[in-house]
DNA sequence: ACCCTGACCCTAGCATCGCTAGACAATCTA
DNA sequence: TAGATTGTCTAGCGATGCTAGGGTCAGGGT
């Protein structure tokens, strides 16, 4: 029955207007301006119409987050592909840098995604997978552990850089400091 | 006058009530949970009293703060005392699992606190000393960068070990790596 | 072709939030 | 003692997330 896909289409379209409304939205004011008031008259529906969608406006948000686990995924592997590690770390600390708010929502807001324990989404087990083959040489067998102290460096400068907490200048001689930490081979035993 | 340092202390003394109570509101039940009106009936006073001690709720949050600056000063010191780099790194880490929302009221809540540009609260200044005296033997010169990475790797940890992000196993290995990369002299030119 | 049924969406409203205005009481000054 | 000042509370405003209830319109069966 046709009638029924088209309607289902509709709806998911309807679902990304949705998404990408309160991403816009973030990204112009910030998450304190997404309220489920300014979401319905962006979208130009009622706010009833936002809960046949999403269970709450945190989900909303993790739908969001979702986005950018994707689009992190392709810009970390750009990264990588140019530059190896020093690549990948200028790539990470970019994305959070130029998208704040998509940013805030994948790793700061606090949200029901879990990554290291229980289901993990599919789009950031690929963005961790990056980390992981881009460690791998340096890491003398400890890659994940590696990946995942590298993310963290990546992550605390990223959000401390964000709360105005580190030199703005000086920012090139941390991350360059960093990869040199993590590249350069010394004795891990 | 006596009356009016009586008052004054009076007031002070209530400064201090108010800002105990957000604070073990706040570890109880979240930040979520500490609203004006909850904040009210716990010291036993209405709402507007809040007002005349501080400009709005993020002010208490920043009092909060403040508080967990001076704490956090007197841990890192302690830690360093008994371990170096790793007691420093041990403390730290500690200290942000232990009081989780003390560490979000300093470090990850937004708030009009800004460190690195502008006037940097003086507890604060003496928490990061600690990391620049931990970490000056290893700087090869640049001391405040390294002090700032580490930092930021360690906050970085923290709270992605907070929001379940890392394996809750292996954190020992991610701090004994970090600790290594950063103490391990390697060629830094 | 007609009616009925069900899906869809909107208006209206609830409880709660941060914050403030204005009235009232208690205390101090002269 | 009378007036002024200081302090506190009650009541309320606008805005928040979320939901209940009713109305409208399209699709399907006879």
């Amino acid at each position: 029955m046709p009638a029924q896909q088209r309607k289902e289409k509709a709806r998911e379209e309807r679902s990304r207007l949705i998404v990408d409304a309160a991403r816009e939205l973030a990204e112009a004011e910030g998450w304190d301006a997404v309220t489920t008031r300014k979401l319905a008259e962006k979208v130009e529906y009622s706010q009833p119409v936002l809960y046949s969608h999403f269970k709450n406006m945190d989900a909303i948000a993790s739908a969001v987050a979702l986005q950018g686990f994707e689009e992190l995924t392709v810009a970390l592997t750009e990264g990588v592909r140019r530059a190896k590690l020093r690549g990948l770390a200028d790539a990470y600390l970019a994305f959070a840098r130029e998208h704040p708010a998509l940013y805030q929502a994948m790793f700061v807001r606090r949200s029901e995604l879990t990554f290291a324990v229980g289901e993990i989404p599919a789009s950031l087990r690929a963005a961790f997978a990056v980390f992981l083959a881009a460690v791998d040489p340096y890491a003398d067998g400890a890659t994940e552990t590696l990946a995942e102290l590298f993310w963290s460096s990546l992550h605390g400068l990223a959000t401390l850089q964000a709360g105005k907490r580190l030199r703005p200048d000086h920012h090139e001689n941390r991350v360059e400091l960093l990869v040199n930490l993590v590249a350069v081979p010394t004795d891990r035993t």
